[in-house]
DNA sequence: TCTGGGGTCCTAGGACCC
DNA sequence: TCTGGGGTCCTAGGACCC
């Protein structure tokens, strides 16, 4: 059996923890940019507000309902999340972290016989250490345990777990869940299963094997296989990123090729800098570049360009100069841009490094440098030291976080302060 | 006026090999 | 006029996830 621990509106929940006058309140979290809805709490979603709406739209029911908003705070959000993650392994042994806000654990620590009740517990104990509400599902495959912790979470009666432990409370809980919502549904393929008639999770797990891997190939079919109680799907570890990506929409749209140039060398920076972080070099990095897809008035481009490297590095001062050659390949001008971005792939350990017989860098004198700079701009400050073209004002790049809340938990200026006085 | 960011996996099809 | 068969590897793009 598989246990799932999925918080609940985990972001809002978060902002909650520090904001005890929010509880029972609505509240909703921006994307970057305070762009659209990514989180809200249930009081937010009864009021008919959706993930992913642009905020602009719906401005008018944030005032009249007194909504309290919030600018991403991923460093709370990272910082609260290990909290929890560390609660749940030393509760229930080894966990395979899912997300920021969802891990799958064993259930096998807990006697059989009161295991509702003893997750309830683990619930609380975790609610009671953190100040965020979790919801837990248990089922014999991982698929099922998400089915299972989507019941705990919108059915009080459940009390916040729910185990589909037998053949008929699997039939049950399927007949009951629409099929789209199924992990692995996306979109695309609920279209073409309503299409066939096939509306619940049920009617998914009851067409012929053949069939749904014929017109679903192997995805389709893990799922149909996990719906119909057989584990296949696995979370493989991946402590080392395989592709490190950084990308931003810009305030204003931008057409001017040195101002581009500017915001692909931040970015290059910034993922340069995660490369680092978890000792690996890449080599092969692609620059993208695309115009503003809402707006039909103006010229539409996108374009992108991938460079490969002789020799993998994780040096930014590298990495920005093959950045901008990709850009220079691409840029046109005249065009009004919204976003660029970077990504590193080709990822590997920067401890197995294949040489080049004709490169020519001294790379372990590059390495002092860059060293050095890191250990500079941790202690001082992450843009102390930067290359000329991230331009003087790098903060520029992160944008607008109109809403954003201290960093209470990681910050010593943020910690909060309580007067015990009268 | 204002519309997010960062990942993984899979597949089809092209390029190339003998 | 007629032009094979069987592979591997790579990549772009689609679909999905949170």
């Amino acid at each position: 059996m598989y246990g799932l621990c999925d918080c609940d509106s985990f972001f809002a929940s978060c902002e909650r923890v520090f904001r005890p006058d929010l509880y029972g309140k609505p509240v909703v979290v921006l994307s970057n940019n305070d762009g659209c809805i990514v989180a809200m709490t249930k009081e937010a979603k009864s009021l008919g507000l959706t993930r992913g709406t642009p905020f602009f739209q719906i401005k008018d029911i944030i005032q009249q309902n007194n909504v309290t908003v919030f600018s991403s705070n991923y460093t709370l959000y990272g910082d609260i999340s290990n909290r929890i993650m560390q609660i749940l392994s030393e509760k229930t042994g080894d966990i395979d972290i899912y997300s920021i806000d969802e891990a799958f654990f064993c259930v096998d620590g807990f006697k059989k016989e009161s295991l509702h009740e003893e997750l309830i517990n683990l619930r609380s104990f975790i609610y009671k250490g953190i100040g965020v509400p979790v919801s837990i599902g248990v089922g014999p495959t991982r698929t099922l345990s998400k089915i299972a912790s989507h019941f705990a979470k919108n059915i009080p009666g459940y009390k916040g777990a729910c185990i589909i432990d037998s053949e008929e409370r699997r039939r049950k809980a399927l007949q009951l869940f629409p099929v789209n919502k199924v992990w692995g549904i996306g979109r695309h393929t609920t279209k073409q299963l309503n299409y066939y008639g096939i509306i619940t999770a049920w009617d998914f797990s009851k067409r012929s094997k053949s069939w749904i891997q014929r017109e679903f190939k192997k995805p389709g079919l893990q799922t149909w296989k996990e719906l119909n109680g057989i584990p296949c799907k696995e979370i493989e570890e991946l402590p080392e990123k395989q592709s490190i990506c950084t990308s931003r929409s810009f305030e204003h749209m931008i057409s001017d090729y040195d101002m581009l140039a500017e915001s692909v060398a931040n970015f290059t920076a910034s993922s340069a800098l995660k490369l680092r972080k978890q000792h690996s070099v890449c080599q092969s990095l692609t620059v993208f570049i695309l115009s503003n897809q809402h707006r039909e008035d103006l010229e539409q481009y996108y374009n992108s360009k991938q460079i490969r490297l002789a020799v993998p590095t994780d040096s930014t001062m590298e990495l920005i100069q093959f950045a901008l050659t990709a850009l220079k390949l691409i840029y046109k001008s005249g065009v009004m841009y919204k976003k660029s971005g970077i990504i590193l792939t080709d990822i590997c350990s920067n401890s197995c490094i294949q040489q080049n017989l004709f490169d020519h860098t001294d790379r372990q004198k590059l390495n002092r440098l860059t060293e050095t700079i890191d250990s500079i701009n941790s202690e001082h400050g992450s843009h102390k030291i930067r290359f000329a073209v991230q331009s003087t004002s790098p903060k520029h790049w992160n944008l607008s976080t109109e809403h954003l809340s201290p960093c209470y938990t990681t910050d010593i200026k943020d910690v909060l302060m309580i007067n015990c006085h009268k």
